[in-house]
DNA sequence: TCTATTATGTGATAAATGTCACATTCTCCC
DNA sequence: GGGAGAATGTGACATTTATCACATAATAGA
């Protein structure tokens, strides 16, 4: 646990640009960094939300306990807000937060940040656009994992991976091959037996946890058509 | 289109009701209400948003384009706002909000909803929990729905209007078979089958287009075990 | 009321995916 | 470096669900 020095950040949150320097100064008295290691768990479903996480650096996997198993909602980098929707929604947390590389982690009071809502109407339109956004985004992404077959649905992910994550063609996998069935709501051998399909057909390389994208074009087609 | 009277609305939405009286007199200039027949749509993907769209009485549903079809991402009763997320999230929707039954839709000019979200910290507070409950409720469907089966699926939808929209084990199926289909995810001879099945053992029972649940034991053990 | 259109039910079959079994490989820790 | 446990690859088979084909029923207009 380090003392955050949230004036001088400079990974602050698109909200937290917003504030003055009275408000930051309030925020770094009730704030709090924490540093987690590649599969700690941030947060845990179940457990009372006490406190806002502000993902400043690292990647994140969001993940709930679903009817046969762990399904794994999302994947975020930072910087991010974490769990806002579990932590306002209810006072138990809905689904967990696990770190997937190492990642510092700010806790926010609770109290301080909802403070910050009503007395900070830029901030609060800024964290309404933040959770608009994601819903966006997750609409756009249930629809096409719920339509597309198992092809389309890794396809869809790798190259979400190599767009949106690292934006390369070439990275290291933050996801082993179980996780990786539980973000396309597959059987870990179905995962297994598709890569190496796309191996077979020069589409993709795997290196250990390193992944080339040979062909983008065909996995778009693949994504694509489902 | 009526000249609402925001001020006397009994049908205030829970951030409405946290305005003040000179707000809503703001609100009942800057609002219009329209009435929807069945099937008309609300909004429509791929068009501008231009306004909130409160819905005061009704029933509506979201749905979307998929890559093999429409896919219905939820039901929404009164009252509610509709399409937040698409509205402030961009300019254009991307999701579309279709009335199910006859259903007073007031539209809320952009600017003046925004400018209550900048000036009352109730007001943001309360849309963010909205938002916030809304994402809670989504991704345990968004879970459930991916991990279960066909049998899973439908009784969950069936006891979720049971319980959410009803209130009651009878009521009238506010979608036609290909909806259901497209809320679940699979084809229509494939809920046609299954609602059959569960009709045979005697698990609920179909009259035109009313449907009673006579034995909600049995549907919750096939909801929960997938 | 009649008819065109749309919605629904159901059998036969094909395709996709899950499950089980087991071999192999990797990784961590002493 | 060696071994235990976890992760991964892959074949054989079972299960689920989609697809096609067609019959029947419901509904909206003319």
């Amino acid at each position: 646990m380090a003392n955050p020095q949230c004036r001088l950040c400079g990974l602050k949150s698109p909200a937290a640009k917003l504030l003055s320097s009275s408000e930051l100064e309030t925020l770094e008295l009730n704030c709090a960094q924490i540093n987690f290691k590649k599969g700690d768990v941030i947060f845990r479903e179940g457990s009372l939300a006490t406190n806002i996480a502000y993902l400043k650096s690292g990647l994140v996997k969001i993940h709930m306990k679903g009817p046969t198993g762990d399904k794994i909602l999302r994947l975020m980098k930072a910087p991010s807000y974490l769990g806002l929707p579990t932590t306002f929604g209810d006072k138990v947390n809905h689904y967990s937060a696990t770190a997937l590389i190492d990642s510092h982690i700010c806790f926010i009071s609770l109290d301080t940040f909802r403070d910050f809502i009503f007395k900070n109407g830029s901030f609060a339109y800024e964290i309404i656009l933040e959770l608009c956004r994601n819903e966006l985004a997750d609409y756009q992404k249930y629809t096409n994992m719920s339509q597309k077959q198992l092809p389309g649905r890794l396809a869809e992910i790798l190259l979400c991976m190599s767009h949106e994550l690292y934006k390369t063609n070439k990275f290291e996998l933050p996801l082993n091959i179980n996780e990786l069935s539980d973000f396309i709501s597959t059987s870990r051998e179905s995962v297994s037996r598709m890569l190496s399909e796309f191996s077979k057909e020069g589409i993709i390389a795997i290196n250990k946890k390193e992944l080339t994208i040979l062909k983008e074009d065909m996995l778009e087609k693949i994504s694509l058509k489902g």
